[in-house]
DNA sequence: TGCAAAATAGCACGATCGTTCTTTTATTTA
DNA sequence: TAAATAAAAGAACGATCGTGCTATTTTGCA
């Protein structure tokens, strides 16, 4: 069944991973202009300077690119919005800083369009191993952002009373308007608009002993536990 | 320069009108399926059981037959969501008619997905007659619900300082993640969470004198003035 | 009923799509 | 440096796209 090993097991990084990695940023970035959707491997290789069958022998089919893709957006996700929210306390301050984080990304600032937004109007008719990776990470996203809210019931800053579920579906809807308005429609000031109505869902459900008020994302006054990884939801 | 018409300025309504409504209709509900970019002329066709050249030869272009799409589903989504409205009377009563509407047309419930948030994410990126006929549908709603607002501070029902933008985008919001939850992710109970939302956003800026509760669209108590088109916004 | 005009079909075009197969080039290893 | 292997290119395929042209059919009116 299976033949020894000469002697290392894991082989040496073939020089293709790093193309694959700069093929699958062109894409990425390209994705978030045309959609998920959009994205052909013609205008890939075009962008790379590659030929189309070289970049095609890279993932065997087009829906795997658009797989990669999504996880790379995953990646990056993490790595703009949730990670430098765990350099702030947990409670409040961090829940404060998530939201504004992901606000900087989803406002028109940062790149072009977010594939979890673009995406979900793409692909909720159409079954597939592209939707459920997305559907994967933004379930892994969802989590996070209602563990966050139960983290600032547990440390005091939100009554007990409150709903994590409530609280995280009106902060989506926030983002996603001010996604709306900002990238689509152009009006300025989105991003005021989507800030006063997240003060406005934190003073419903905020405790009596108001905390002190470290609005967006402040360096780290403590450090954090341990660098914890969104959990894979399944 | 011009020849006199002999008899008729207004010519009979030539029979090809009503295949060309025809055609739209099926495009429309293709579109609320593969999105706006994702219409093809072909599809289109094989749906009405017509040739291409047929079909083409009542648009000229696709870009044009797009439009169409867009300005049909802008009639519809009058008459769904704005018109009914109309028979509540105006202020508290006629803004939670609309928004029960407006919810249960973007729920999972009626046909497909809703071309304006859809057609949003595809068309951000890219100018065009399309997305400024979308555009300004959008508006033209957007103007509608911040007017329902304004007359509800007329009533008295709202609290004069209440901020008309703020709530539209608010309402937006809940929408855009009903949508977003209700097609995309599938999770039941999307609606109630909507709803409680939006219950909550008046809470903030209803009068002290609390007004009785016509949850959601009654019939008319009272009959509307008159009907109101919704105005053009340019 | 016949005639003009409108409506629709048929066909072909260049382009782009994803994918397969074969060949050439670049990289790694011995 | 030579052999072995991985990476990329090249060319071609069937399909579908929007669109233009020319026939054919259908409609409305005298």
């Amino acid at each position: 069944m299976s033949v020894a090993a000469p002697q290392s097991v894991t082989r040496a990084p073939q020089k293709g991973q790093q193309t694959k990695a700069t093929i699958v940023d062109v894409a990425l970035s390209l994705a978030t202009q045309v959609g998920l959707e959009g994205l052909s491997i013609g205008a890939v290789a075009e962008l790379t300077k590659m030929s189309k069958s070289g970049v095609f022998a890279h993932f065997g089919s087009r829906e795997e690119l658009q797989i990669s893709v999504v996880r790379e957006y995953h990646v990056r996700f993490e790595q703009e919005v949730f990670y430098p929210a765990l350099t702030v306390p947990r409670g409040l301050p961090r829940l404060r800083a998530l939201f504004a984080n992901w606000m900087k990304r989803s406002s028109t600032e940062i790149e072009s369009g977010c594939i979890y937004i673009s995406g979900a109007s793409e692909l909720d008719d159409r079954p597939g191993p592209v939707r459920d990776a997305l559907v994967e990470s933004v379930s892994v996203w969802r989590a996070a952002v209602s563990r966050a809210v139960v983290l600032a019931k547990d440390e005091g800053h939100l009554r007990a009373d409150a709903d994590e579920r409530q609280i995280a579906f009106e902060m989506q809807g926030l983002i996603l308007a001010l996604h709306y308005e900002a990238r689509f429609l152009r009006v300025p000031g989105s991003i005021g608009l989507a800030s006063a109505g997240f003060d406005s869902i934190l003073l419903r459900h905020v405790t009596a002993l108001a905390p002190l008020d470290p609005m967006t994302t402040l360096p780290a006054t403590e450090p954090p536990r341990r660098a914890r990884r969104l959990k894979t939801v399944r």
